[in-house]
DNA sequence: GAGCACTGC
């Protein structure tokens, strides 16, 4: 095997690290530096007085990548080098090198602020910038100014370009570049503009299949729906095309409510002289890697969750990806040999139109769960509003999150943490379903509570896809679930699991009942995870079995709604006289539909509850609740009293000047990359910009 | 009567 490439870094890498604090190291796919990084460090003597730790944005590449090294090193898997992820720890007091996702590591820093344990931090693909990783990053800067320099490290691993950025953030400290060792990858625009992506995207496949030599084909579209349009069309064009005059075809789709069994189809070897054609989400831009890919279509978009803080309500949407995204998906062509991308869209586009980076997790997600953690850690002299950010969310996302946790008690009035919301915070769960199981621990419906809280947390997975036609190809219909009892669909997801229960965890019960037995067991280990934390943290919390199952059930789930009602005091909505649409009750009323999939049902005369809570609010269509549940009017009136006293201006310590320290922290950066900067208006605006360059095109059609 | 991209504790 050839020498990979940071290995030839080897002296300057240690120098460095010996010298600086803080190190950004830029390293392109195929560097090995999430391989070596840890190794070179080892052999130099960094893991003396501590371990060493790697963070991975994956569970499956903290696995993989520990059990590389471990045979690089020669040593048992668990003793000087292991993991740790979820549900999973693989570590004894001999390790040396430590892998674990960043979740994990944000978890240990709830117990020992200063992670005292590692004499090095390598937070690897930070480039990717989800929200553990900027969170991890803005900690682990404070951590630079406290613990002794004489025993601690930091490496700061990125993709080209925002290492810059990175840097910067942590006082200019010295970036490192390593090559990767990709082959090269030609990249070709289209010029015409097409009347949709998936027609451009059919035409060029047909095209390199009939031009092209041999070489599997990796097609970036945005969802199940226009893949499986694509992968139709496909298939009628490769068919129509005369036998013997082409190589013989064949087509995967490949997305992530795939079955898992259909998804691995794309790492069986191909069959002899076929080529294949891979039309993916970009599951296959980072998650999976396909061997074989000489060519890459990228379409040029993606499709992405956001989080409007003003109104509460998810959408997504199909956005344009960024040029570093576009750069991602070209190497996919670059693996294995030289390969060609074709991109759907002009150089023009790509340099004027594209962002440099897509807007980060932390920027398109509800902050309530991160701020709770935060102020949890009690960091002295670390004010949550001024925490220091790569990139800073808004303040009207930080106000939205002090606000959803004041309604559920997770913070009193001033805006300090209370010892709910402490014991909210050791919780793996976002917060209204740790306030839910507070509750529910107080009102004897923990079981219950406990159970639901599991099956939220897998809830994507637990379903396959409704797609049509796919119910067809099945070979037989699946059983009827429980219906919630009309009550709503915590109460279905409470009632499927019992019901699984009850048959021991039988696989085949779950088969029959069309549920995916992969998540059905993920809710297993969730709920056993859950039921050790509530019985370790609350001294009195009692019932985890639920031997009080039969008595609620005649009670209509009474507790256990309450519960929920507690729970989802931030999220709330009242029906409309005489209609079934519902207004929200919060800061912002929103009008609201009851989404279609729900269980929920009407009275006799035919009129949905006066009162529910939800789960998310996600606008597809129109906008939608997700997850109801029934709850009763006079458990709300406390709430409302709360809603009414809400003072935003307490909640958030008198920070109520947010455009002076956004203005300040942007002129910091743009010193050095001016061009690159944007301020969250401006990345709102390109968003906007491109849903409607996007919907303008649809249209067209 | 509509439909969810991808991760993670």
């Amino acid at each position: 095997m050839d020498k990979l490439p940071i290995l030839q870094f080897e002296d300057k890498i240690v120098e460095t690290v010996k010298n600086n604090l803080v190190t950004v190291l830029i390293g392109e796919t195929g560097s090995g530096k999430s391989t070596q990084l840890s190794q070179i460090l080892f052999r130099h003597g960094f893991a003396d007085s501590g371990t060493i730790c790697v963070t991975q944005p994956r569970r499956v590449a903290a696995v993989s990548v520990a059990r590389r090294v471990a045979q690089e090193m020669g040593v048992r898997l668990g003793e000087e080098v292991g993991y740790a992820i979820r549900f999973e720890d693989r570590t004894s007091t001999k390790t040396r090198i430590k892998y674990l996702t960043d979740g994990v590591l944000l978890r240990e820093s709830l117990s020992d602020s200063e992670l005292r344990s590692y004499s090095v931090i390598i937070l690897d693909e930070a480039h990717e910038r989800s929200l553990n990783m900027d969170i991890l990053m803005g900690l682990v800067k404070r951590l630079v100014g406290i613990r002794d320099s004489a025993n601690f490290r930091v490496l700061i691993t990125s993709a080209t370009l925002e290492g810059e950025k990175v840097s910067e953030f942590f006082n200019g400290c010295p970036v490192l570049n390593v090559p990767g060792k990709l082959f090269p990858v030609e990249v070709i625009y289209t010029d015409e503009v097409s009347k949709s992506f998936v027609e451009a995207a059919l035409k060029k496949a047909i095209d390199i299949h009939v031009r092209e030599p041999e070489g599997d084909i990796l097609i970036f579209m945005t969802g199940q729906e226009d893949i499986e349009k694509l992968v139709q069309k496909l298939e009628d064009r490769v068919r129509s095309l005369e036998e013997g005059s082409v190589m013989d075809a064949v087509i995967y789709p490949l997305h992530g409510s795939l079955p898992p069994e259909l998804q691995v189809r794309v790492f069986n070897p191909p069959p002899s002289n076929c080529r294949r054609f891979i039309v993916a989400t970009n599951i296959a831009e980072t998650s999976l890697t396909v061997d074989g890919v000489v060519y890459v279509i990228d379409s040029g978009y993606v499709k992405q969750r956001q989080y409007n803080p003003q109104t509460g309500m998810y959408s997504l949407d199909i956005v344009q990806i960024s040029r570093v995204q576009a750069n991602q998906r070209a190497g996919r062509a670059g693996r294995t040999r030289p390969g060609k991308c074709y991109r759907l869209y002009s150089s023009v586009v790509y340099k004027d139109d594209f962002m440099e980076a897509a807007v980060p997790e932390i920027q398109r997600t509800s902050l309530a769960g991160s701020v709770l953690y935060l102020k949890s850690l009690d960091l002295p002299g670390i004010d949550i509003l001024k925490f220091d950010f790569l990139d800073p969310p808004s303040y009207a996302s930080l106000g939205d999150a002090l606000r959803q946790l004041y309604l559920i008690d997770a913070i009193d009035e001033n805006g300090a943490i209370t010892s709910v919301g402490r014991t909210m915070a050791e919780l793996p769960l976002e917060p209204s379903l740790s306030r839910t199981l507070i509750a529910a621990n107080e009102n004897g419906s923990l079981s219950q509570a406990l159970t639901i809280a599991a099956m939220l947390s897998a809830e994507t997975s637990l379903l396959p896809s409704f797609a049509k036609g796919s119910e067809k190809k099945r070979k037989h219909t699946p059983l009827k679930l429980p219906d919630g009892g009309g009550l709503g669909d915590h109460i279905q997801l409470l009632q499927i699991f019992e019901l699984w229960n009850k048959t021991g965890y039988d696989i085949e019960w779950c088969k029959e009942y069309g549920l995916q037995i992969r998540g059905m067991s993920f809710v297993k280990d969730v709920r056993g995870q859950l039921c050790q934390l509530m019985l370790k943290m609350a001294k009195c919390a009692t019932e985890v079995q639920g031997k009080h199952k039969s008595r609620e059930r005649k009670m209509n789930y009474r507790n256990l709604r309450r519960a929920l009602c507690v729970g989802y005091a931030n999220q709330l909505a009242e029906r409309m006289i005489r209609h079934n649409g519902y207004r929200t009750l919060g800061l912002k009323s929103q009008l609201v539909q009851v989404h279609p999939s729900s269980v929920l049902q009407p009275d006799e005369d035919g009129m949905l509850p006066n009162y529910v809570v939800y789960q998310e609010l996600i606008t597809t269509s129109s906008p939608f609740m997700r997850n109801v549940c029934t709850v009763e009017m006079q458990w709300i009136s406390p709430i409302l009293k709360k809603l009414e006293t809400l003072d935003i201006n307490k909640l958030s310590g008198g920070f109520t000047d947010p455009e002076d320290g956004i203005k300040e922290k942007d002129q910091g950066v743009s010193k050095k990359e001016d061009k690159d900067v944007e301020s969250p208006a401006d990345r709102d605006s390109k968003i906007q910009a491109a849903r409607e360059r996007f919907l303008a095109r649809k249209v067209k059609k």
